[in-house]
DNA sequence: AGTATATATGCAAAAAAATGCATTAGTCAA
DNA sequence: TTGACTAATGCATTTTTTTGCATATATACT
């Protein structure tokens, strides 16, 4: 259930804000390590809060619906604190085209390049969407806060993983291309 | 529901077996693109059964409980094809890992070293086992068949996957040591 | 005028996954 | 002889995730 740490992750480092911005908050960044819809997201802030760890406070608006400003509480800092200091393990992984892969010879060549060819394009295009964040946040890396070098380095891993998924799209596609 | 897919992938491509025996197939080499309990690999086996995906034979055993040996059926590898020419999206990333760097800064510099260190490690682990795999099962990738190149597609995935994240470690590790 | 998109939030049901517990029988070591 | 491990399979419960559907107003396009 990091879902919650997530949300107190974002608030902490971005600010409070409304469970409509946590959406566009994952979409846009988050997303590159954790991914939620907006049902599991507003579902978890109401959990939060009956936990005490963030505190809404509704913003009354004209010509659009109400908002909730979320916001994290020391409760809900420390709660955090703890969480990261008790270790984790990888990630399991699912991914569906790995399963493709391994019994990709059912089906014709060019279907196979096709598909990769395809996932290429969907990394290359992730990864200059990130390569941007990195050269616009982080024009010098040599002096960066320690707070900064946290969000620096999680963006380096969106980078790495998007990368290292086009490497391999690259290496599958020129080995199956060799007939 | 690709755990679906992932069973009959392996029916397919190392043979018939027990539900057992697919526990063992995925914790040693599947795992790096698929995890699944044993729970949800038994059931998922009765399911396929019922859609006729798989067919088993029980066999009957001295000193042991029975086993139940299922092969994909003509059924089943259509059925498998099918669903590799239809398109997939890259996988929901959920990493705790990268939830704690972004919060980062909340615990002391050591404690996130040691956790960088400790990921380091376990990476570096599974990356000794599927190199030792790949040496063995694939010494010469000019000569493979063309089944055979998506079996080592497959642990070339692995292989990336283990060593970039070892790479995002060292460089983790460099940024938040130097004081 | 109609369609799409943005803002802002939610309920309900179904599917998938995780967690805990259970069984039977053999081997192997301390 | 107690404890741990391997072989082999399963049920039940809870948690998490996904999917589908719903609502209200404003603005911008076509």
């Amino acid at each position: 259930m990091a879902l919650a740490h997530a949300l107190l992750a974002s608030l902490l480092v971005d600010g409070a804000c409304s469970g409509y911005d946590l959406v566009k908050r994952f979409d846009e960044s988050i997303s590159c390590y954790w991914m939620a819809s907006h049902q599991q997201i507003y579902k978890e802030l109401r959990d939060l809060e009956k936990q005490g760890w963030v505190s809404s406070e509704t913003i009354a608006q004209t010509g659009r619906p109400n908002k909730n400003l979320y916001s994290i509480t020391a409760l809900g800092q420390e709660h955090l604190a703890h969480w990261i200091l008790t270790p984790s393990v990888p990630t399991v992984i699912r991914e569906d085209l790995m399963i493709k892969t391994l019994a990709g010879f059912l089906v014709p060549n060019l279907a196979m390049l096709d598909e990769l060819k395809r996932r290429r394009q969907i990394h290359l295009d992730k990864l200059a969407v990130l390569k941007e964040i990195e050269r616009q946040e982080f024009p010098q890396v040599a002096a960066l806060s320690r707070e900064q070098k946290f969000c620096y380095l999680s963006i380096r891993r969106g980078i790495r993983y998007e990368a290292d998924w086009v490497a391999w799209c690259e290496e599958a596609i020129a080995l199956l291309a060799e007939e």
